[in-house]
DNA sequence: AAAACCTTGACACAACCTTGGTAAGGTTGG
DNA sequence: CCAACCTTACCAAGGTTGTGTCAAGGTTTT
């Protein structure tokens, strides 16, 4: 049995096994599982489960919240679209009017979500 | 007059007025106000809410998910913590102990939150 | 000065998120 | 073989999101 239950995860994290369920949903943490089906989690697992409450006890952050981080971090066009649309801040250089600038973000725009050569 | 008012711009954005202050208070675009308090929105605050349109409908994201992306690039401090956490993936080098891997984990996880150094 | 805007604040509502519970059924250990 | 677990799949309550609308009051335009 290489791993605790559900059950015991939860106790020695201090998370509901329900929690623990919904957490892997959510893509944060998935165990792995024995061959009948039960979650097996190990030393790594249940480290990262202490650390994640820490991480939503000390910012002011959802589940959801890291959920969409570890979605930024797998999906690199999705990272790259919202990079590219909170890098166009409308804090234009001097000496630049605002249509030049905004033809220049235009395109930048279009060039990243023409090609899917993100990685 | 430099910039238009709050149904001129949802007018041309294909936004309602009511998102337009709805989006700013979810600090993704905060125009600026006339000298009487009217929303004055600029040519780059419009391409921005036109861009922000095809980010949601082109990827499944909310609003709030944008928001806490720009949460992430503001606050240096919640985006160590964020990174270092999504980046303590349970993949741990082969030869590397379970133990030994957690120890350095933790360690790195206590050096992050101890010090406020992050830029 | 009246019409046509703008502001904030509130009520409303469907859809979803977060969590807990409970039920029907498979697994495991004594 | 039976108690004590595990699994998935639902129901449910309370909070949040996304959106509209309306009211009371200031501003701009004609």
């Amino acid at each position: 049995m290489a791993g605790l239950t559900i059950n015991e995860a939860a106790e020695t994290t201090g998370w509901s096994a329900r929690m623990l369920r919904y957490i892997e949903r959510e893509g944060l943490i998935e165990p792995a599982r024995s061959s009948s089906g039960y979650r097996l989690y190990g030393p790594e697992e249940l480290q990262r489960l202490r650390t994640l409450r820490e991480l939503l006890a000390e910012h002011e952050i959802s589940l959801g919240d890291v959920g969409f981080a570890a979605r930024l971090r797998r999906e690199s066009e999705l990272r790259g679209a919202v990079e590219t649309w909170l890098a166009a801040e409308p804090r234009r250089p001097e000496g630049v009017t605002a249509n030049d600038w905004l033809r220049f973000e235009q395109q930048k725009h279009e060039r990243l979500l023409a090609g899917p050569a993100a990685a």
